[in-house]
RNA sequence: GGAGAGAUGGCCGAGUGGUCGAAGGCGCUCCCCUGCUAAGGGAGUAUAGGCUCAAAAAGCUUAUCGAGGGUUCGAAUCCCUCUCUCUCCGCCA
């Protein structure tokens, strides 16, 4: 959420900077909204004033024994005004809300302008693609060559955008995961946290996915759910990302100044329903309604989020490089960032079977934008309380690693090699072969 | 699932219709006193808004005692709904 504070004071520049993401803010209605809230709410508060300088008279006279009905009298006429005021403010703060809440973030001014990804800007390249003297396979082939990977059977359990793996694929999937969080948590200094994969929906406000994207997400009713004919609201959410619980643990707290930086991992499974994405990636484990991820969070002071988004993108692209997996970094334009991110950094693997770089993180700094949204703030130097800066990064997409390493290290003769950084979590095994890495 | 108790400021805790944004204590800040890291005295110490103002300062004002609604001229206090916490019973990985 953008602070009304700029937005009465700068709306021209707030107008101007929101196009650059291709979103229209409605300024006319804003500022009719705006003009409309100023009058009632002062007539509001006159009338509030009235109404509590009387009440307090009556309580003076009464306690002194005098009559009241001469103020009682002065006062009766202000109920329903007052009423009406109130409820007149409420809707207009309710519209300007609704307003705000579907504002996405304005761009800092480091990115790179541009309506969608092909102006997004390459910030460095790390690693060699490998050359394969074979013709190569797919990671859906190679792993389902191995038979270790089943769509059919996921899709006979749940539906289309569900996979299932077994035997060594499945065990390579879970070490990628642990040492993840191993090299996060022992080198980089994140504080590990297992958290609810079901949220309410305050916290899916606080980081921005409602009120404006509930239809990416999955819903779940508690027991028999809604009657029939009733509108409820879904209890829960499942989560689909753990930067929603991780970063609403703040919500509505101060954290103390010397508290920071918060840091910390956790690894999740994600649940998307990918809306709006029918068609794209149909093949292999690419876009699921379900992967694992193990999810970097800070908590900052203002000052500190931009440094502390180098370090986090740094953090994602370690596991990489320890991995050997080549990859891109990139420095998302304006029209491709998320609707909380004031600037961002995808983390692109080598795929060499699509001959091509595909996002396997994406770090952003989002500043107060969140933090707005969820209260969530820190004691300053001057004992004020003010708002945090929040970030997020993945680090990395558990499933789209393990496509990563099934494709750069596959075999001619079909198996794959584990990656040496890999191999202490797989007990010591160096391939996936047609043994099936049991 | 059943029965009961509770939710007040940074913390503890009083307050059951009227000068209550809230006693008292702790903590913290500043000042005074005190010949030494003690003790004492005094003052201050919530948050988010709105309006006036070029702005700052300042002033005026509104809201907030778990959340939302209601009763009332007036609600921390009474009523209703919800959420959460605790205790006991049941069930359960």
């Amino acid at each position: 959420m953008l602070d009304i504070q700029q937005l009465r004071s700068d709306l021209d520049h707030v107008t101007r900077e929101l196009a650059k993401r291709g979103f229209a803010f409605p300024a006319d209605a804003f500022n009719a909204l705006e003009a409309e809230r100023k009058i009632v709410q002062t007539q509001t508060q006159e009338l509030q004033a009235q109404r509590n300088s009387a009440s307090k008279k009556i309580g003076q006279a009464k306690s002194k024994g005098e009559d009241v009905t001469a103020i009682m009298a002065e006062v009766a006429h202000l109920g329903d005004a007052l009423k009406a005021a109130e409820d007149h403010l409420e809707q207009i703060q309710q519209q300007l809300q609704k307003i705000l809440l579907e504002v996405p973030n304005l761009p800092h001014t480091t990115v790179p302008e541009g309506k969608d990804e092909i102006h997004n800007v390459q910030i460095r390249r790390w690693g060699e693609s490998r050359t394969f003297d074979f013709a190569i396979q797919d990671h859906v082939s190679v792993g389902e060559g191995l038979a270790l990977l089943d769509f059919e059977t996921a899709a006979k359990l749940s539906g289309a955008r569900f996979s299932l793996m077994k035997g060594g694929l499945a065990r390579l999937h879970r070490a990628l995961a642990q040492f993840m969080l191993d090299t996060h948590t022992q080198e980089h200094g994140y504080v590990e946290t297992y958290v609810p994969y079901l949220v309410n929906r305050d916290s899916l406000r606080g980081t921005g996915q409602l009120p404006k994207f509930e239809a990416d997400l999955f819903s779940v009713h508690a027991g028999s759910g809604p009657t029939e004919g009733q509108e409820k609201l879904p209890d829960y959410h499942l989560i689909p990302t753990a930067e929603v619980p991780i970063t609403n643990m703040v919500r509505d707290t101060i954290v103390p100044l010397e508290a920071l930086p918060l840091k910390f991992v956790s690894h999740t499974p994600c649940f998307r329903s990918e809306a709006g994405s029918y068609g794209r990636d149909t093949r292999g484990l690419i876009r699921q309604h379900q992967f694992d991820k193990v999810e970097l969070v800070h908590i900052v002071h203002p000052d500190q989020s931009y440094e502390a988004l180098e370090q986090l993108v740094g953090h994602a692209e370690k596991i990489l490089q320890k991995l050997e997996l080549p990859y891109r970094v990139m420095a998302l334009c304006t029209g491709d960032m998320g609707f909380s991110a004031t600037k961002t950094y995808d983390i692109e693997v080598w795929l060499p079977a699509q001959n091509t770089y595909r996002e396997i993180s994406s770090c952003s700094n989002c500043e107060a934008f969140q933090a707005r949204r969820m209260q969530a703030r820190f004691r300053g130097e001057n004992g004020k309380p003010a708002l945090l800066h929040t970030l997020n990064g993945s680090g990395l997409a558990v499933g789209r690693t393990l496509v990563a390493v099934l494709e750069n290290y596959q075999n001619a003769d079909g198996s794959v090699t584990i990656p040496a950084a890999l191999k202490p979590y797989m007990n010591g095994l160096d391939q996936l072969g047609s043994s099936g890495g049991k």
